[in-house]
DNA sequence: TGCAACTTGCTATTTTTATAACAAACAGTT
DNA sequence: AACTGTTTGTTATAAAAATAGCAAGTTGCA
């Protein structure tokens, strides 16, 4: 159930998850101001409703409001999402991301990211016999 | 157009898509076979030209069948695909990125590979000034 | 208290997506 | 030429998704 989380949502679904695990947690205003083409904020609701019954989101009362928060952990999607990324655009291989992320369309690093990379690359390297 | 790629998907073509990304151009049968819960050929057909009525996908005669392609190529999708993953999960830092892709759970990377990866962020750090 | 603003819950409808049956065209083979 | 296997094209239908109208509840305030 949990690795096929990508596959199985639909457009729109897919779209409230990512407002959502971007924000962590929102409340259905929230997530209506962050949806494209603004739907109307009963839509959402039936929307967050949905996802809700499927299992993808819980919420929380907070004070007068709703507040929906992912069900699955945001550090565990994030592992798959990033490896559907790497194998369907960069062959699989970490190098080539990183790549990508330095390059000249990248992010536009500070020294100091940099600088934080290059000692995570070492670490790895030094840990590297096992 | 190019921008909203990901958004405007319904599941399927997502999948479909992603197959094509990955492997760059693939038959109609390549793609079936590629697919989850085995659908029927008819099916996967019909997808791609829909797929290539909206302008996602066009089709070379290759002998007698044909092979279908993205129509946006794979490098600048790529770019949008990571930058989206960046944004949504990794609050937008490259360096987090690089630790999911080293850490505990990353790709198993080979000597020679942290090897090119740290080539990259020095070269990366030399040519900072800017 | 009664009104306005905001929320959630329910329900119906339209639109899109997903599916596959069937026909037609073509090449290779016997 | 007839048969077989593979492909594409057309069309219909079933299922899912997306949308929103309206009722009902709650809070705060005039």
């Amino acid at each position: 159930m949990s690795k096929l989380w990508q596959a199985t949502l639909s457009r729109r679904e897919r779209q409230i998850m990512d407002v959502l695990y971007k924000a962590g947690r929102a409340t259905a205003v929230e997530i209506l101001k962050a949806l494209t083409g603004d739907p109307s904020d009963s839509t959402v609701r039936t929307q967050l409703r949905v996802l809700e019954g499927k299992g993808h989101v819980r919420h929380e009362e907070e004070g007068l409001r709703y507040v929906y928060i992912p069900v699955v952990p945001r550090r565990l999607v994030r592992k798959s999402a990033l490896k559907h990324v790497v194998d369907t655009f960069f062959d699989g291989s970490a190098e080539k991301v990183v790549a990508a992320l330095l390059g000249p369309d990248g992010a536009r690093l500070t020294d100091d990211e940099l600088e934080r990379i290059a000692d995570l690359v070492a670490r790895a390297r030094e840990e590297e016999p096992r």
